[in-house]
DNA sequence: ATAATAAAAGATAAAAAAGTCTTTTATTTA
DNA sequence: TAAATAAAAGACTTTTTTATCTTTTATTAT
């Protein structure tokens, strides 16, 4: 479904978010061990997500990543959007190059449907949500 | 979604489907012309395929692959787990190795939904389906 | 039988994804 | 101002996926 770096780059900014209230920052290596990744490789991707603004950093003593307000709201899409790029949004599930409504796969237009599920599922969850949800003590982000 | 050797194996399926009518057999050239794709790779994912005995073949002048009259009733779901598994069925979208309904990721309860839909259309729509929409001429297994 | 055909099998190669390591730059504290 | 800290950047390595090439085996037609 995602690659590896979207999975952890969701991981990392959900562990942020729950991590980084007032004014707290986070470290690539708690973020590391709080979500069961290769530091260096989420340090990677939290840079670039950092570069396209969905989340903050700062360099130094007592530096590491965080959330502004605005950022809580960053949905999974955005995230995703950010690090896999828009395929699920324009893929054929065939890989067709072209396909579309007027020049479909045979499995268009049985995917249309799925695909608008899992958009607006994308779409409508939050870093916000998770974070509420994390709270509860009832959702992990490892568990081995 | 799927591994290129998915794409690649649902789309011949589709095309030996189509081909395949009274005792006709289809040759690797001409699958892969048909769908656009690299002829000795659709062979090494065919040979898969028929060892699991999704699909049919037969060596020498006028061999090739084909299907028998049940072979018709295979769901994209039995291609899908023929060839990437049942990461579909078993994977955590986050990549957790025990994600469960008892040890869930944050987007487990979102997730289920749109898996379930994604699931359920991959396991109601057969090799027979797509052979009578294929007929119809307005539905294309290759588009450049 | 022999030659031709086509899949089966397996080795090899190329490309992409995942992961690691090292150096540089910014920031803070002493 | 110097030392320590932590992200930024980029080179490099490993692994996996995708793709190609060669040889073998089965089948058919002459």
């Amino acid at each position: 479904m995602f690659s590896k770096s979207c999975e952890y780059g969701i991981k990392a900014m959900i562990f942020v978010a729950q991590k980084s209230k007032e004014e707290a920052r986070v470290g690539v290596k708690d973020i590391a061990k709080g979500i069961n990744a290769p530091a260096h490789f989420i340090a990677k991707i939290l840079q670039e997500l950092s570069r396209k603004n969905l989340v903050q950093s700062m360099k130094g003593p007592n530096g590491g990543f965080f959330l502004e307000k605005t950022d809580f709201q960053t949905s999974l899409a955005d995230i995703v959007k950010a690090i896999d790029g828009d395929s699920i949004y324009d893929d054929c599930v065939l890989g067709l190059k072209a396909c579309s409504q007027k020049n479909p796969c045979p499995v268009h237009d049985e995917y249309k449907e799925v695909k608008k599920n899992l958009i607006s599922m994308l779409e409508k969850n939050t870093l916000r949500d998770f974070n509420d949800k994390l709270n509860s003590g009832n959702y992990f982000l490892k568990n081995d």
